[in-house]
DNA sequence: CGAGTTTGACCCGCGC
DNA sequence: GCGCGGGTCAAACTCG
C-alpha cells in the first residue's frame, strides 16, 4: 500500500527555531511576535506546555503575509495536526532565509511590503535540505512566516491572536486527556484546522461561503448555523474520487469575520487528481437564496463576486483577491524551480512534462491553491529521499534566484 | 444529463 | 433518559 498521505502545512512549517543555531523551545517566539501582544503569548505558551506534556500537538504553522489582502486583513494560516506522529525527519524549518529572516529573527520584507514575493513564493523556497537540517525532538509547532505590519485590519485583535482564539477550540477538541480519551467519538477525529483570510467579506451572500478552491475537488453536502456564531458552517467531502472520507468544514470566524476557519477532517485516499474540468468540484456562483431574509444568518459586509479564473484556474474574488489572482499568475506559485519529485501528479502536455512551461502550462486547467495544496500534497513525504533532496538548494528552490 | 448546491430531516455524540 | 447541537443524508432544485 502506498502512502496517500501528501502531508499537510504542519509537516512543512513545523518546529524549530528559526536560526538554527539556536536551541528550540519556547525562547523560539521571541521571534514570531512583532505584533502579537503578552496575551498572545501565554496563549501560545499554554499550546506549548500542553504539547510538552503530550497532549498532542499544538499549532503547527502560522503565516501572515500584509500584501496579499493588505487593508482588509492580515492573513495567516494556522494548523493542527493531531492525527499522525509526523516523522521528525520530515519538518521544516530553515527559514531563516527560505522564509525571510534574517539573523536576529527579524522579518525580512516586512514593512516594505515587498510585492514580487508573497506568502506562497516564501512557502516554496523552503529546501528540502533545510527541513533536514534543523529540527530538533522538542519543538514549537509554530512559527510566523512573515511578519506583518497589519496596518489596517480594523479588529484591535491582532490577527495573530484571532487566529489562536479561532483556532483554540478546535484544537482543545483533539486533546486527549484523562477525562477525555479518545476513543471512537466524532470529536476525536483527526482534524486540520486552518485560518486563511477570507477571500471576501461575507455581505452579499447570506449563505455559504466563498471558498478558496483548492486542488482537490469537494463537494458541498451541508451547510449549518452554527450555535454562538452569526455564520453558518459548510460541509464539504471530497468529490475527486468516490469513496474518499476527506472533508472540510468551512465557517467564517466568530471573532474576525474577515477570516476563515477550515477543518480538514480525514485524508484524502488517492492522489491529486490530474485534471478536472471546469466545473467539477469548484464552487460555482452561488445561487440566489431561495428562503426568506428571515431564515438567513445575519453576516452581511461587504459586496463581493466570485469568478471562476479558468487561466490560472483559481476561484478568486473579484477586487481584492485579483491581487493574488495575479501574484499567482505571474510567479505560477513559484512550482517552475520545484524539484519534478516534489510536483504534484498533473497531466502532460504533448508527452513534455517536466520542464517548467509544461508545468505551468497544466495549471491553467486545474484549480490550484498553494495553501491546499502545501497542506494536502506537501513536498515533503515521508520518506523523502535524502539524496534526492540534497540535490536541492535553496537557489533551486527560489522561483527568484 | 450529470455535475453542482440547497435545505429540511434525521442521526448520534455528549452533557446534564 | 432526555434534549441540545453538530454532522450527514437525500430529495429537490439549478446550471451548463
Amino acid at each position: 500500500m502506498e502512502n496517500n498521505y501528501q502531508g499537510d502545512l504542519a509537516d512543512i512549517f513545523r518546529p524549530g527555531s528559526v536560526n538554527s543555531g539556536d536551541p528550540p523551545g519556547v525562547s523560539d517566539w521571541q521571534y514570531l511576535d512583532q505584533s502579537s501582544d503578552q496575551e498572545t503569548h501565554e496563549m501560545i505558551q499554554k499550546s506549548i506546555r500542553s504539547h510538552e506534556q503530550g497532549f498532542g500537538q499544538p499549532f503547527t504553522s502560522l503565516l501572515t503575509d500584509p500584501l496579499i489582502h493588505e487593508g482588509t486583513s492580515t492573513p495567516c494560516f494556522f494548523g493542527t495536526n493531531l492525527d499522525h506522529d509526523l516523522d521528525q525527519e520530515q519538518v521544516v524549518s530553515a527559514t531563516r532565509t527560505a522564509l525571510g529572516f534574517d539573523d536576529d529573527h527579524k522579518i525580512i520584507n516586512d514593512s516594505n511590503h515587498n510585492h514580487n514575493h508573497n506568502i506562497f513564493s516564501k512557502m516554496l523556497q523552503i529546501s528540502p535540505n533545510a527541513v533536514k537540517s534543523t529540527l530538533s525532538s522538542n519543538n514549537i509547532d509554530i512559527m510566523q512566516i512573515t511578519s506583518s505590519s497589519s496596518p489596517s485590519s480594523s479588529s484591535a485583535v491582532p490577527p495573530l491572536k484571532r487566529c489562536l482564539m479561532e483556532t483554540s477550540s478546535a484544537t482543545n477538541l483533539q486533546i486527549s486527556t484523562p477525562r477525555n480519551p479518545g476513543i471512537k467519538r466524532r470529536k476525536s477525529q483527526a482534524k486540520k484546522v486552518v485560518c486563511i483570510p477570507a477571500p471576501a467579506p461575507a455581505n452579499s451572500r447570506p449563505t455559504g461561503e466563498v471558498v478558496p478552491s483548492d486542488l482537490w475537488a469537494w463537494r458541498k453536502y451541508g451547510q449549518k448555523p452554527i450555535k454562538g456564531s452569526p455564520y453558518p458552517r459548510g460541509y464539504y467531502r471530497c468529490s475527486s474520487s468516490k469513496g474518499c472520507s476527506a472533508r472540510k468544514q468551512v465557517e467564517r470566524s466568530r471573532t474576525d469575520p474577515n477570516m476563515l476557519v477550515i477543518t480538514y477532517t480525514s485524508e484524502h485516499n488517492h492522489p491529486w487528481p490530474t485534471q478536472r474540468n471546469a466545473l467539477a468540484g469548484s464552487t460555482r456562483t452561488p445561487q440566489p437564496p431561495k428562503t426568506t431574509a428571515a431564515d438567513q444568518p445575519p453576516p452581511p459586509l461587504e459586496k463581493h463576486t466570485t469568478t471562476q479564473d479558468h487561466h490560472v484556474g483559481l476561484q478568486v474574488i473579484k477586487d481584492e483577491s485579483s491581487q493574488l489572482a495575479s501574484l499567482l499568475e505571474t510567479e505560477k506559485l513559484g512550482f517552475g524551480s520545484f524539484p519534478q519529485s516534489y510536483r504534484p501528479e498533473l497531466p502532460e502536455h504533448g508527452g513534455g512534462g517536466g520542464q517548467p512551461e509544461d508545468f505551468f502550462s497544466s495549471l491553467g486547467e486545474i484549480e490550484v491553491d498553494p495553501i491546499s495544496m502545501l497542506l494536502n500534497q506537501g513536498f515533503l513525504g515521508a520518506g523523502d529521499d535524502e539524496e534526492e533532496a540534497e540535490n536541492y538548494t535553496n537557489k533551486d528552490l527560489d522561483p527568484f534566484g
